[in-house]
DNA sequence: ATGGTTTTTACTGCGTC
DNA sequence: GACGCGGTAAAAACCAT
């Protein structure tokens, strides 16, 4: 198995024909492709070799033409099937966190209120004392041991996103890092810890503009996506946080590669979005994936290489009426030459 | 909760292959 | 006739208040 090529599979996670890209290994039988080599990679749009440059959005695109040569690589992480008890521990390492009902799962030791010894007398002075530095330091201790479970099981689940999703390491620090903040301003008290997690990361990706939708992010939890948005709304409210305007340049080099368009065009794309940002007014309020939408409609007939409206409507996930409004729009306001 | 704005849904008509 | 496209009204979603 661990020398068997990893291809790359394509897979409707749940039947809604949202497609995702993600690389697995094929099993030993099928192993006829040859594995691939980033090292020796060349680009087939403009021929460029090995100039290869990782976006933040984790993209890996041509450094010549922006031709997107690998989206996220998922690691779609183990199998949670545990059918033994091993198998049962070994993920609840990193898997979905653990319940705990208790918060000390019984095993503490409890020391009595009462100043009594077991047989009913009363305690000396300095016994009384002693027990008294005990119950307290009990407490404490209690309480920083139910703040550092709290945090690890979040950070399992952060840990696990991350993976599932496919994101760099910068981002799961910067989304630890919310949550510790959230810790730190007492706010996940009662509330949801796979969900604040869920939201430490969506926000994370907002403040580094990296384009997954909430319920991109969703889809790899229990939650459904407009808890994990409420919770973001507060995690973004009580935490102060500016979160930089999307921008529907961001979403460009994803969307050009899920409609397998030359990497070359993006340049249009991005002249087309650039332009109504400067022109004004076409941008506040607009779903940053509709404008993209138009835009690489708009694009791909200006330079001959023509996408139906519906199929930009499913890659950029608006309808098609979103994709004719924005178009028609930029059309409009820019004068942009004839079509 | 409310109201204003944008997106989606659903449907219709037109031209072309 | 199927397809791509354009337009519209009404419903739904979204967001700030």
């Amino acid at each position: 198995m661990k020398d068997t090529p990893i291809v790359s599979v394509i897979v409707d996670i749940d039947g809604d024909g949202s497609v995702i890209k993600m690389a697995s290994r094929t099993p030993s039988t099928v192993q006829e492709e040859k594995p691939t080599k980033p090292s020796r990679f060349t680009c087939p749009d403009c021929g460029a070799h090995k100039d290869v440059q990782i976006l933040q959005t984790g993209d890996i695109v041509c450094a010549k033409c922006g031709l997107v040569v690998s989206e996220r690589q998922i690691d779609p992480g183990p199998e949670w099937r545990a059918f033994t008890a091993d198998e049962k521990r070994a993920r609840t390492r990193t898997g979905s966190p653990i319940r705990y009902t208790s918060s000390d799962k019984g095993l503490s030791t409890l020391i009595g209120w009462q100043n009594k010894d077991r047989s009913g007398k009363n305690f000396s002075p300095e016994r009384r004392a002693a027990i008294t530095r005990m119950r307290k330091w009990q407490i404490r201790s209690r309480v920083h041991s139910s703040v550092d479970r709290n945090l690890s099981q979040a950070n399992s689940e952060i840990n696990r996103l991350i993976s599932q999703l496919g994101l760099k390491d910068g981002v799961k620090e910067l989304a630890a890092m919310l949550y510790r903040k959230l810790i730190v301003k007492r706010l996940v008290r009662s509330r949801s810890i796979d969900a604040l997690a869920a939201a430490s990361i969506y926000a994370a990706l907002r403040l580094r503009k990296i384009p997954r939708s909430l319920k991109e992010i969703a889809k790899h939890s229990h939650l459904n996506y407009k808890v994990i948005g409420r919770y973001y709304r507060l995690l973004v409210r009580k935490l102060n946080l500016k979160m930089p305007v999307p921008d529907p340049m961001n979403y460009v080099p994803k969307f050009i590669t899920k409609l397998n368009l030359p990497g070359a065009m993006q340049a249009k794309v991005l002249d087309v979005l650039q332009d109504a940002k400067d022109y004004g007014g076409l941008i506040t309020g607009r779903d940053p994936r509709g404008l993209a939408a138009g835009a690489i409609y708009i694009a791909s007939i200006l330079t001959d290489n023509r996408v139906t409206q519906r199929e930009i409507a499913y890659a950029t996930g608006v309808t098609e009426v979103t994709v004719r409004n924005r178009y028609k729009e930029l059309v409009r306001e820019l004068e942009i030459a004839p079509l």
